[in-house]
DNA sequence: GTCTATAGGAAGATAGAC
DNA sequence: GTCTATCTTCCTATAGAC
């Protein structure tokens, strides 16, 4: 095989392991799966890391990092306050549509490092990453249409955060297609109301 | 050892399984902690279980029931609408916050679920009775209030559903107790606004 | 029905040649 | 840096005595 830098490798298995993993589960994945993926030896995974722990740190911050891209650019400014909202939410949906075993994977790896020691850390970094990226969100939004929260934007995120979490486990479980038109048009009501301007 | 019929057996170690991977998570439970845990040897394990995957089925249904027997019983009505609501969420939420690793492996069984064949199945009916569970409290407290619903009842009882998946996750995952009360009163009020009669 | 002992396999990690 | 071969450990499941 063409030999590769080291950095160049290890990310060339973080994104094997990505694909591994969303296809087959965490628990199923296995180092050697893993660089059968990459298409290398068992041996160069072990040049590259020294267990498998190290990926999976890798693989959790890279996801993390590629679903907070996502959620971001699903948010573009639209015409009206209730149209961007909205919008936003499809923009994601569509893409948890397009992409469910990425994001089942997500889910896998929060309870993975939640059980792990010393790995908790980076679940909670996960969902900071969601509050956060929230804040910023609803900071854009708020200045755009010049608006007063009914709730502080803590609250708010937090809350956007933790439902749009469960509302896509719920679909991941459950699918059923038509059934979430509704669902997100009642979201979108519900946070455009949040944000409406009491003043 | 005192014999047993196998029935009860089952039963035992059932919960000796459910005891065990709420403590160490699901991908470190294996037949053997869970005999050690029930204070067996390995082999009834084997003579009242055919393999480690009936066991697990065994115990997804089980907490599962368990679940929503939780849940149920969370929900007792007050004297006002919101009041009932508040109530509700708070009950449960003190269980949760009492028993964390127990919600978290009801997490790790969806995903378990989810990824092994066959299992599927499981995991839907997981959610689906979570929906039900919803919609009948749903009616309840419309009959008893005399409401009407700005929403159908399946979105709103799907709704209601994964926002408390949601939200429970995110605590799992970031603590944080004291954000809690004004997240709760978020959600109640929301909830209260979405059952409020509008004739 | 319950036990001890073990078969059989798969996974993480390493050794050493190239 | 990459390879093949192997070490070591631990798991699920079974065999067979009691």
């Amino acid at each position: 095989m063409a030999r590769m830098p080291s950095a160049q490798r290890r990310r060339q298995l973080t994104e094997a392991a990505i694909r591994a993993m969303a296809r087959d589960g965490v628990a199923k994945t296995t180092t050697r799966s893993i660089a059968a993926e990459a298409g290398v030896s068992l041996s160069v995974f072990h040049y590259c890391f020294d267990s498998k722990q190290e990926l999976i740190e890798a693989v959790i911050t890279t996801i993390t990092d590629h679903y907070v891209t996502i959620v971001k650019e699903a948010l573009k400014p639209r015409e009206t306050l209730e149209e961007t909202v909205r919008a936003g939410f499809q923009a994601y949906w569509d893409h948890v549509r397009a992409h469910p075993d990425e994001h089942m994977l997500t889910y896998e790896l929060t309870q993975y490092a939640l059980r792990e020691p010393g790995f908790e850390q980076l679940a909670r970094r996960q969902y900071e990453l969601y509050g956060e990226l929230y804040t910023e969100l609803i900071e854009q939004l708020r200045q755009d249409n010049d608006l007063r929260l009914r709730v502080p934007v803590s609250v708010l995120a937090r809350y956007l955060a933790a439902m749009t979490d469960g509302l896509t486990l719920n679909y991941l479980v459950l699918g059923d297609e038509e059934a979430w038109t509704d669902i997100l048009d009642t979201v979108t009501a519900h946070v455009a109301g949040l944000v409406t301007a009491e003043g």
